[in-house]
DNA sequence: CGCCGCTTTGAGTCATCTCAACACTTGTGG
DNA sequence: CCACAAGTGTTGAGATGACTCAAAGCGGCG
């Protein structure tokens, strides 16, 4: 049985470890891109998803205030664990990131890929102990909320109340679509599926929607939809055959957006 | 292709409408069983999922005047459907209901099933719309929580807002686990996690854990797995004639548990 | 009692999984 | 810069398990 663990880098090595002084001050960031990495909340990508319509000012600076902006993070390296304490919420900058679950019988589950935009440690809410773990996909930029400050802000910053009530309402909607792939019978009408919602994604941050490069490996999109990771490859290729895409290792160029939505919905259960 | 509007009523009748004024008063329920129906938040079932630990009594009492007990509804009612606005959050005070969510090819996915103490409503959270639409499984009985009210309720009552996150979380810990069901090849490690999963939740409210009494048909429970129903039927059958578990139509008992979660982990990805 | 919906059981087909070999990519070290 | 190795992805052939179609119990309800 193939353990991801294989495919990380030595589990010792956590490249965040928070609140233990390790952390480079912001300035550090000079040297990079500074217009993208010394970004204030009220410019980042995050604030559609992250920020209530309208916010003012005052609860942009209260919030730049609370937030760390961390290591760029490379790839296949652990956000944090399964079992972990929760110390921090973590918004993706840039990147894109893998979150899964080990259950008691020792198998585990791709739960999902987050992208720029998507909130990360909200599944530890309930008991303080993270419930999954995240794993970075490619080398990843992201801000971190310390859990120790979340109470203030919400305290003090009313709008963000309901705004991370609905962040987790959405959450929860996209389980549900996960769920509707996984409950499709057909190999095709889910692959197909999950590449079209990957395009909405792509389409609903203002990117190239036809042109998509995968970060993950076959073996993390075959467990994600529950298929084979052979069936998966066999599927991809059947649908560039048919003309409908086009596959050239991890990029995908959705062809025939209309053949694929049939493809997606064509075998009902 | 079966539909579920099929089994439900007439989809014109809705029992509930909210603020309409056709809600029976609370009074109204000393007919029945008083000290059940006309139980307050401290000694509902809900405390222990609805309210944090060692919540004080002006917290209760704030509650208990936000909260209307709603008439108890039968058998394949709507307490609310997909695409509605949200008018009230509903706790499950007795009783059981299906969630479930139609696509955009028209197929239907249950996405769960909610026993007492479970929290209704919450997918609406971002947007106001419902995403999920919920039918009652049999005879239930409901707390509405007027979302008008939601807001002052979460200001007036900080510890409320901490829980309200954790129940969100968990519910999206369901949502995983359920992924994880899904996620399984074998049709018999599906059906067996799910029937241990049942029990679980049946030991955790302090109800006997062995003696199951399904509330949804065949046809829920194989469209919640991935699986056609004659499947899930040969499936319990299989269970049954090896001892593992005895059915009697929709009543479950679990003679072996050992065996039936070695069912359930056997089938690894 | 008889209808109707739900459940069970059977037989056959088909899709996916498994096992296996090969091709491609990437990164490393000589 | 090339060669090699390890990881990753593709393709093939056969077996298995779930789905489909079909029919017969079972149970509730009018």
């Amino acid at each position: 049985m193939l353990k991801y663990w294989n495919m990380l880098v030595d589990p010792s090595i956590v490249a965040h470890k928070p609140f233990t002084g390790d952390r480079m001050p912001t300035t550090a960031y000079a040297s990079e891109a500074l217009t993208q990495l010394k970004v204030s909340c009220a410019s980042c990508g995050l604030s559609d998803l992250c920020l209530p319509r309208g916010v003012d000012k005052v609860t942009l600076e209260q919030l730049d205030d609370a937030v760390d902006r961390i290591d760029p993070l490379p790839r296949s390296t652990s956000i944090f664990r399964q079992g972990e304490p929760l110390f921090a919420l973590y918004a993706v900058r840039a990147g894109s990131v893998r979150s899964t679950h080990v259950g008691a019988d020792g198998n585990e589950q791709v739960l999902g890929f987050h992208y720029p935009g998507d909130l990360l440690g909200l599944d530890a809410l309930d008991g303080n102990v993270h419930q999954v773990t995240i794993d970075t996909l490619e080398r990843t930029h992201l801000c971190a909320l310390p859990i120790n400050t979340l109470d203030n802000v919400l305290e003090s910053v009313p709008p963000l109340r309901r705004q991370l009530l609905r962040i987790m309402s959405r959450n929860h909607a996209q389980d549900h679509h996960h769920l509707e792939l996984m409950g499709r019978k057909a190999a095709t009408s889910r692959v197909a599926g999950w590449l079209l919602s990957v395009s909405k994604r792509l389409h609903a941050h203002g990117y190239e929607s036809d042109q998509l490069s995968l970060s993950m490996s076959r073996s993390d999109l075959g467990n994600y939809l529950g298929l084979a990771i052979e069936t998966v490859s066999r599927t991809l290729s059947r649908l560039q055959a048919d003309g409908i895409i086009e596959v050239s290792g991890r990029s995908v160029t959705l062809l025939d957006k209309q053949r694929l939505t049939e493809a997606a919905d064509g075998d009902c259960s």
